[in-house]
RNA sequence: GUGGAUUUAGCUUAGUCGGUUAAAGCGCCAGUUUGUGGCACUGGAGACCAUCGGUUCGAAUCCGAUAUUCCACC
């Protein structure tokens, strides 16, 4: 259940509250695909370590390795990982678009390859259902396809027409399932999913369909797919005022510490994105004052940690000089250490963001930081 | 000492019958990464082709000498 607890302009400072704790927002969601960080950082790491508050987990991989099934008899997927604040599973969904190569997408579902051996998966909004029931997430999202950027207006028109009829199925399912005795969490939420490729008007159109299911959350999806970011800010304002004000609202898979800041400033409340984690495994870096590349040669003698200040403990403990050295060497401990910053940094990045908006000083945060956050030093 | 082989980018190598600006991997120097198919992708710099001489319109390529490293034999 959301509650919105202060606005400042369009920017929400809010609580939602859910079987595995309450989550402060607006909050970033840390990406743990297959059921872990990568880069060798456990749920531990991030409960004691890196100021998290949601971790977001792929019913796909975990249907794939080592089976929903598996999780539900290890009981769910908060004991299995360890971490027992609130969990989103994704839907499959972006797997569609992401294996484009090898869908074929029908009104049951959506046929494609296993990644790990390319056998035949089948998945439909049912299937999808059972599977995030059986990990027992607290938030699970709707099975919605995610559209290829650019996209006919016609076949952007067919696909939304497609989501919205498997919302409803995804909706049916979860009541079903949650009912069922033997469920790992009866109290599972969902997400509908907001899709329209870049046509404002059938984002617009498809956000009204979607809120009249009063569902728990509203998602918006399929942006940052290719377009301009200039182009996802105004999707983000033509569809925000369609969204309900009592709801949570997330912004899937963005993005960068700036899109961050821009979204807060359109109303969104949740965001995800694999870009910490990936870009420290290749030496890319986050701070207040700009992202670097720790491989550069310039840092070769740095004795500076990462980000002057910073508590995180890789920046309590280690030298830019010897972060570079581990990146060159290729050393495990590289990634380790460079997640646990840009974790660290994403998550406080939040803390900073919902402390600005209880003082009421957002839009002085926003421009203080918005240009120097995504220069590269 | 004799015979054979070797020498091309920092490293390991490719280079056809002599024919445009000598190619690749690694390394080096940068850039990219947005609901993750985990060591990725893109670009850049870098070579007097061991040295000297010869043949030829033209030589990394053919010939000679010298040097180099390795192998075998005495």
């Amino acid at each position: 259940m959301y509650k919105l607890i202060k606005q400042e302009g369009r920017a929400r400072r809010g609580e939602f509250s859910t079987v595995h704790g309450t989550i402060q927002t607006p909050a970033f969601m840390n990406v743990a695909t297959a059921g872990a960080i990568k880069g060798a950082v456990s749920a531990l790491d991030l409960k004691e370590q890196l100021h998290a508050r949601v971790q977001l987990c792929n019913t796909y991989h975990l249907h794939l390795r080592p089976g929903d099934e598996t999780v539900k008899k290890l009981g769910g997927i908060h004991k299995f990982t360890r971490w027992d604040g609130p969990i989103l599973t994704d839907s499959g969904g972006f797997q569609v678009f992401s294996l484009a190569k090898l869908r074929n997408i029908k009104e049951e579902g959506v046929t494609f390859a296993s990644h790990i051996d390319g056998r035949k998966i089948f998945m439909g909004p049912e299937e999808s259902m059972r599977i995030q029931s059986n990990l027992g997430s607290t938030i699970a999202m709707a099975f919605d396809e995610c559209i290829e950027n650019p996209a006919e207006y016609h076949y952007v028109k067919n696909s939304i027409e497609r989501t919205t009829r498997w919302l409803m199925r995804c909706k049916t399912e979860m009541q079903r399932l949650n009912a069922l005795p033997d469920t790992v969490n009866p109290h599972q939420l969902l997400f509908g999913i907001n899709q329209g490729g870049t046509y404002e008007d059938l984002r617009i159109e498809h956000m009204r369909r979607i809120r009249e299911m009063d569902l728990d959350g509203y998602a918006i999806g399929g942006l940052a797919v290719g377009e301009s970011t200039e182009t996802m800010y105004q999707i983000i304002e033509a569809v925000e005022p369609e969204m309900p004000k009592n709801k949570i609202r997330y912004l899937m898979g963005v993005g960068t510490p700036a899109n961050i800041l821009e979204g807060v400033r359109r109303g969104v409340d949740l965001f995800d994105c694999v870009m910490p984690t990936r870009n420290a495994r290749h030496a890319h870096l986050f701070t207040m004052q700009g992202r670097m590349n720790l491989m550069n040669a310039k840092y070769a003698l740095d004795e500076n940690p990462i980000e002057p200040g910073c508590q995180c403990p890789t920046c309590r403990n280690f030298t830019r000089a010897y972060l570079h050295h581990l990146f060159k060497a290729g050393e495990m401990l590289a990634m380790r250490l460079a997640v646990m910053h840009n974790l660290y940094f994403y998550n406080t990045l939040m803390d900073k963001i919902c402390a600005a908006l209880d003082e009421g000083k957002f839009e002085d945060f926003y421009k203080e930081h918005i240009e120097a956050i995504s220069r590269r030093i």
